[in-house]
DNA sequence: CTGAAAGCGCTAACAA
DNA sequence: TTGTTAGCGCTTTCAG
């Protein structure tokens, strides 16, 4: 009895130049390389191929031309607890770019003992996709640096260290908290406290750098007492923290470091008798669809997650074309959202 | 000047087997039948193997073998609006259980104008992969329809079709609704609603199934009317759905189809001046992360998403090696987390 | 414009 | 226990 595995073959390039009467070459160039072929060959290859249901062998075409229509997506052990929201937007976004540039993503994660680096290697040396694609980039990250000393293809949502290959696109985070800052000013908020993270991690770091440079230009106040952290990512842990600020000198605005954080403002004013918008106003960061939920609804930022792919991609596919990284960054604004968490 | 592509060739087999002083065939075997070589053969060409940086071509060896060590994963195209939440938490889980048994996944969606099957077709006809994942299984799914039409392994996280191969995994729904309808009766609820969704989706039926099993079997209040609706996936729909419940003839409970309506029920319960856990008791259903925010703690049921990642892979591959699917579904345990919610 | 030859890197089957 | 032979299905190269 056959075995499953050899009932898999299918119908492969001999077949079809058997129908149709030339050699496998022309419906190798049917397929890759139209242009050389004779209309009307290549209309009868064509309909053929169609009528058998022929698709190269990924394999066998890799294995000769050197290229796999991979990109590989390296994902930090997700949280459950927390997971990192932006991955699912994200990977979203990325499939969808992919796709429409005829390339797949490939999931890749360390095995149980190996860390980053050896998970990259282990695709690279066995070929198995044609570039990487990383997120959530830390300073010197481990995946930045074997990719680039290594000298193989990648591309990563998050700023890249300078000295690295800068195939990099992200959101102006500055930017986008400086106008948020601008928005609570202009409705005559002067004390505004900043609700972050531990720092270190990049992204963070952005968004606090807006947060200071908004209030320097706006000319508001800048006690240091206004920047507070949560101690992690629990959410009891977030609101005992806000709750703790809003007992002290109150601030009049809270700017979170995202809309988790955000969440956990709303908690704490609830509890201390606040109503958000008319006491307390309160920005976050991401628009996570959760927010939605929330009242009044949340001033936010909103990334443009289909573009960012989108430019990532057509970034990695040039890298992967040419060899050359480009010589810097991409900055993509992010949208501001209003909404009534900072008043009428 | 070499192109790219033309300087990745790597440590070929040839380059160890010469280097080590052996043919190829027993640098293959030191990998894939090491049992066959003599020790001190297999130690020394282990040790170069390590040295050099070996690993197989993943093409080449595919090629040959026929396996790729890919499971593709079919992911319907997530509304941004509102993602499936359980996308992210099942990838997750999923790609880890892959990962320890040597498998990567593959992420395959329907290119612009292309549906489901023929995504998939692609993917079996280009000997992508070795089986497919499919999650949010449909009545007369497509993917179903097209991979068990075609013989290719697949399994599936969600009930399929009987007539179908019963290659799947479920949360047991119907006895976890039960169980929360249970917790409620015994804390004297008599009069509890139910609020779904649109019928139709397999998942909810079941939901609402166990909904009616438990009131059943509690002798509890049947009338139709506390049977209700969201109109939609919306926040505020699903939150005026539940205040026009809550203005009528009161229930003392709501269990809702799923966190995100449950969100809807907290909203509902604040605008009509009703406080959950003491006015109104809400339960839940998937434990999302975001519920932490809640306030009562949301009681709801944790799916176990690992294990049931862990019994889809065992059972794929298990396809895949001797091509026979499983005679049944498995059912797994919801696990009840009981919080403040249904009150103290 | 089309065909023939060669071989990508690997492993299954068999021979030694 | 190891080596030899053959060829997976495709595309590159070169010849017609």
């Amino acid at each position: 009895m056959e075995t499953r595995r050899s009932r898999e073959r299918g119908v492969t390039i001999e077949d079809v130049a058997r129908a149709a009467g030339v050699s496998r070459q022309t419906v190798s160039n049917a397929l890759n390389a139209p242009f050389r072929l004779k209309p009307e060959t290549l209309e009868k290859v064509t309909a053929l191929i169609e009528e058998m249901g022929y698709r190269p062998d990924q394999s066998a075409r890799s294995l000769r031309s050197g290229t796999r229509r991979i990109i590989a997506y390296t994902t930090t052990e997700d949280d459950p607890a927390n997971p990192n929201p932006l991955m699912g937007g994200f990977l979203e976004a990325l499939v969808a770019a992919a796709g429409e540039v005829g390339y797949r993503i490939l999931l890749v994660r360390p095995r149980p003992g190996q860390d980053q680096a050896q998970a990259i290697e282990e695709v690279i040396a066995a070929r198995t996709a044609d570039g990487f694609m990383i997120a959530d980039v830390l300073h010197d990250d481990p995946r930045v640096i074997h990719l680039s000393e290594r000298g193989f293809p990648f591309a990563a949502f998050g700023k890249i260290d300078p000295g690295r290959p800068q195939s990099w696109v992200d959101v102006d985070t500055v930017q986008a908290m400086i106008d948020l800052v601008g928005l609570l000013a202009a409705r005559g908020h002067r004390r505004i406290a900043f609700l972050g993270q531990a720092a270190g991690l990049p992204w963070m770091d952005d968004r606090l750098e807006g947060f200071r440079a908004g209030v320097r230009r706006f000319g508001l106040s800048t006690s240091a007492a206004l920047e507070i952290t949560a101690p992690s990512d629990d959410p009891a842990e977030i609101t005992e923290a806000v709750r703790r600020l809003l007992r002290g000198n109150r601030p009049s605005a809270v700017v979170a470091d995202g809309d988790w954080l955000a969440m956990g403002a709303y908690m704490a004013a609830r509890q201390e008798g606040l109503t958000v918008g008319a006491d307390l106003a309160v920005t976050g960061f991401n628009d996570l669809p959760v927010t939605a939920f929330l009242q009044p609804a949340l001033t936010t930022v909103r990334l443009p997650l289909r573009r960012i792919a989108d430019a990532l991609v057509s970034r990695l596919l040039q890298i992967i074309d040419t060899g050359a990284a480009p010589q810097a960054g991409l900055l993509l604004p992010g949208e501001l959202v209003i909404r009534d968490s900072i008043g009428g």
